[in-house]
DNA sequence: TGGTACATGTAACATGTTACATGATTAG
DNA sequence: CTAATCATGTAACATGTTACATGTACCA
């Protein structure tokens, strides 16, 4: 009996599948929200490997709904899929992070140019960690002994944004106020 | 006149060629020391891109050398190519974290075993960032003040190694010490 | 002469992104 | 009736990974 060995991508999918039937749909929706954070998926990419994993046996369409929602059930193959891929130890994560490349080729940007970079994505940051504590903020009583598991990804979420936000605060002067620069956001 | 458009590995690859010409194992080797801790690339793909740039002018190739070493130059065209490359504003990163899928999908996986997936990661990231504190350590003196941008690639290293670390401190104790739970190895 | 480091490249495949095309349902 | 939102999907392309195949030069 070889197991169909799935890719991260799909093993999400057929996690999240484990809880109730749902379309591709939903099971964006779902992603985006709960593994957004640290693991970023397409809706094409969504509908291929839910249609793959149709072919493999490991999800069952149900019957359409409305609006041709198509629904997807795992089946017992899915289910010890998900379990072989849950069980591997997991590989180490991939950042890329194109800020840093221009950075690290600063010397060919002209320096309000790389500080209002510097700046647009400072305050990007800035956003999503507050989006972050929000969300944190709002983890009722309880919530966090029984679900430790969401909540240690939401915490890493906010480690690393005030990890990238100190980071930029400690970036010498001249990169994000460049001599003689009254403006740093680059126009003009 | 319409520029070759090309993507951050093949741009960082003209950016390294702006020092010298370079052969694809020089510039794999020099990818991975500069950028590799937060931009990966594979052999085969600064293979690809260095013939796909050949092709489209961005970079010659010079005789051979020793061991069929082919060493590449830049062109005006590259240099246009680069710069148009580093003046866009960076995309945001993207970061694959497989470890937080499983600990998301916790639920499922037999506590000692999350517990040496854990530990086992959470080595990998002490010996990183003992890795950049060494090289941190070693910039000589002035160096800093002449090649700010490398060293700040440096520190976001250093600072995303120590956040994740920070981060695997405060994991709640029944995550990194199942009750019961003499080994955390996962071995047995 | 045998191992290691150097050096290039292709083929096949896996994964991820963007653009396009279509249609249903709901709210105003 | 019309705009927004819901919903699915394909096609084309871009990017990234793994496995394979080949050969050079040095050093012990």
């Amino acid at each position: 009996m070889s197991e169909y060995s799935v890719n991260a991508t799909a093993a999400s999918l057929l996690g999240f599948l484990h809880e109730q039937p749902m379309a591709g749909w939903d099971l964006v929706a779902t992603a985006e929200e709960r593994i957004g954070n640290f693991w970023s998926i397409t809706r094409s990419q969504v509908y291929r490997e839910l249609a793959s994993m149709a072919r493999a046996g490991l999800v069952e369409a149900g019957p359409r709904g409305q609006r041709e929602r198509q629904p997807y059930a795992i089946t017992d193959a899915g289910r010890a899929a998900f379990e072989a891929w849950v069980l591997r130890e997991p590989d180490g994560e991939t950042i890329r992070f194109p800020l840093l490349l221009t950075v690290m080729f600063g010397d060919y940007v002209p320096p309000e140019r790389l500080a209002h970079f510097l700046a647009i994505h400072r305050e990007r940051h800035a956003a999503q960690l507050a989006m972050y504590e929000a969300r944190y903020a709002e983890i009722p009583d309880g919530y966090r002994a029984a679900n430790p598991f969401p909540v240690a990804t939401l915490e890493f979420g906010i480690a690393y944004e005030r990890a990238v936000l100190a980071w930029f605060a400690r970036l010498p002067a001249s990169m994000v106020v460049p001599a003689g620069g009254e403006r740093s956001d680059g126009t003009g």
